[in-house]
RNA sequence: GCUCACGUAGCUCAGUUGGAUAGAGCAUUACUCUCCGAAGGUAAAGGUCAAAAGUUCAAAUCUUUUCGUGAGCACCA
């Protein structure tokens, strides 16, 4: 158990043994310091069950507190704000205890088994800046998850089996009519090699997209040839093949740059196999009804607000839809992994989606009731007028764009002889994809925000750069003293006033990092990095540790510069930064 | 039209299980390298928390109304 919860605990114990009947009380860091470290304010909420006033059963509760020596400076201010401090012996035993942070600095939930869907790539289309999101969020809450013990999936869920592609086909056929997949005469094999390239991908969609706003016919050619794909057309399941395969190394690569990794490659298609079992498990079970020659699934229940639209389970043409490939996917997830969760990484567009096939997944119990489906929904990444960048205008910059935008900012104020001239380019590509990464993951998850590329090339203040910049340099600076064979061994006595605020800081952790479990939103984690840092860079820049004389506050220096080094590491790569060796 | 979300400093955002004097970064203006890495540090200035009413010891946070912005509303995903 952490520290901080272990005090609450006894100081729970504390206020029940005086007859008050209470869950667990909170430690507040003080928003007023100059009157203690932390402020409880259960008293005002007891005063009024108990008929007393807030101050006698403060003047109660501190009275038993005075008794215990981690405390010190316990005061009330009206109507009943309990102000408490740490004693110096404690804080000082507290960091030295912060040594094994995972035993002693970190709180676990209960054990989940989860799976993260998240990415959301299509195959069909270039990654692009609305893509970050997922990605960094469904990458940094499985690195979350991890830390706190849980098992976790991820899976990436590629979208590879709807309409994007069969756009993508009829604009290929638009331009090489001649290709023997459209033959649909030609019994022999199919070529090996990809007819299109990865450059060629890039160009289709955006062609397509365009072309089939302005022709009704081509939408529907398309539509046509999408059914095609879906009932095993031999010419168009080949060539699909090659366009998911070519598009997959390069999405790949993208997201291996981002440092996010998948333990499952599926797609949508790779759920075509158990539709039927599916659509007939909701037919066995007289879930579903013929409508508009459609086979929908009715969702509603009596308390909606709203009217829930039924779920569209197969087409009047005969074909299924994103709904019931996600259905699929669920029930064969459900059946390959025990899971307790699954989570979906979207943006907030898709939340209606998501209510529909979680009632239609609950109704037919593909997912027992007690399998918690969860929606993550994020906000979008808007331009400045406050529209959302949209995937099918054909017209957003690109994933690849982006990293090269802020590439060419950061190389500029990289140093060459820091990095040595081998180190340059490949650092300054990390530091540009951190510094995406951690304004993306600074936000709340739900809030829309403002793309603007300079932003994200931004180099200073709360931004990657400033985190990986200073903790390099605590690093550096424990690297000298290992050079000087100067020993860390403990942490012995406080000499200024920022170290007790770095240690008090470093006490709330755990709550952070349950917080932003439970949240599923890493922005209090990002905001928590930078704290801590900052507040060392001032110690930094006010003690210089190595020139100290007294030995026993050089080491407790270095002890206290060594802890917060372990924690940022720990931090970054929660959020799936790299930590360059220099910058 | 119906439903949902949002509106906090010039800009971009935190803070929303109700707590004391609403925070940060950028931008602006000063200062700070004879000393462990200045991509650093210090400070100033910047606010009727969209508006109004209500709930209570206490409201940016909860409720209602108004205004503004965005999103969703089955055969696209």
């Amino acid at each position: 158990m952490s520290i901080i919860k272990n005090i609450e605990d006894d100081i729970t114990k504390t206020i029940i043994k005086l007859g008050y009947e209470i869950k667990h009380i909170s430690l507040k860091p003080s928003n007023r310091p100059e009157l203690g470290d932390y402020q409880i304010n259960e008293a005002m909420l007891l005063a009024k069950k108990y008929g007393k006033t807030p101050y006698d059963i403060a003047y109660e509760i501190t009275n038993e507190l005075s008794k215990d020596d981690r405390f010190k400076n316990i005061n009330i201010a009206t109507p009943g704000f309990i102000n408490i401090s740490l004693s110096d012996k404690f804080i000082i035993k507290a960091l030295n205890d912060m040594s094994d942070i995972k035993e002693n600095n970190i709180d676990y939930p209960s054990k989940h088994k989860i799976l993260i869907d998240y990415g959301g790539a299509n195959v069909a289309k270039e990654l692009h800046v609305g893509h970050l999101r997922s990605a960094n969020i469904g990458e940094a809450l499985k690195r979350l998850c991890k830390l706190l013990k849980n098992d976790v999936i991820a899976d990436v869920h590629l979208g590879d089996w709807g309409l994007p592609l069969g756009l993508v086909i009829r604009q290929i056929k638009e331009q090489q009519p001649d290709l023997v997949y459209f033959d649909e005469s030609y019994k022999g094999a199919y070529p090996v090699k990809s007819p299109i390239t990865k450059e060629d991908l890039k160009s289709l969609y955006p062609l397509a997209s365009k072309r089939k706003n302005e022709d009704e016919n081509y939408l529907k050619e398309a539509q046509e040839i999408t059914n095609k794909i879906q009932a095993g057309s031999p010419g168009y399941r080949a060539l699909w093949k090659h366009i998911v395969e070519t598009s997959k190394i390069d999405i790949k690569k993208i997201y291996e740059e981002l440092n996010t990794s998948f333990d499952l490659w599926l797609g949508e298609s790779d759920a075509d196999e158990f539709v039927d079992e599916v659509v007939s498990i909701f037919k066995n079970k007289n879930l579903c009804k013929l409508d508009d020659g459609a086979l929908i699934v009715d969702v509603k229940e009596n308390e909606d607000k709203k009217e829930i639209p039924p779920v569209l389970l197969v087409k009047s043409n005969g074909t299924v839809g994103y709904q019931t490939t996600e259905l699929a996917t669920l029930y064969n997830r459900m059946k390959k992994y025990d899971l307790t969760d699954v989570w979906y990484l979207t943006d907030e567009r898709q939340s209606l989606h998501f209510l529909q096939t979680f009632r239609a997944a609950k109704k037919a119990k593909i997912v027992p009731d007690n399998v918690n489906l969860e929606h993550l929904p994020f906000g979008t990444i808007n331009s400045g007028e406050g529209k959302p960048f949209k995937t099918r205008d054909g017209n957003v910059m690109s994933l690849e764009n982006l990293i090269d935008i802020v590439y060419e900012s950061t190389l500029k104020k990289t140093n060459v002889d820091i990095v040595g001239k081998e180190n340059l380019e490949k650092t300054a590509r990390l530091i540009a994809i951190d510094s995406i990464k951690y304004a993306d993951l600074l936000p709340y998850r739900t809030t829309n925000y403002v793309f603007d590329p300079e932003k994200f090339s931004d180099l200073e203040g709360k931004t990657a750069p400033y985190l990986l910049y200073s903790t390099i340099r605590m690093k550096s600076l424990l690297n000298k003293a290992k050079e000087q064979k100067i020993n860390i061994g403990k942490y012995s006595v406080i000499t200024t006033e920022v170290e007790k605020k770095i240690i008090l800081m470093l006490l709330q952790l755990p709550k952070i990092l349950l917080n932003a479990f439970n949240s599923r939103s890493l922005n209090d984690i990002s905001e928590y990095i930078y704290n801590v840092t900052s507040m060392y860079n001032m110690f930094y820049s006010e003690n210089k540790v190595l020139l100290c004389k007294d030995e026993d506050v050089k080491e407790s220096w270095l002890f206290i510069t060594n802890i917060v080094y372990n924690v940022n590491m720990l931090l970054l790569d929660v959020l799936g930064l790299f930590v360059p060796e220099k910058m």
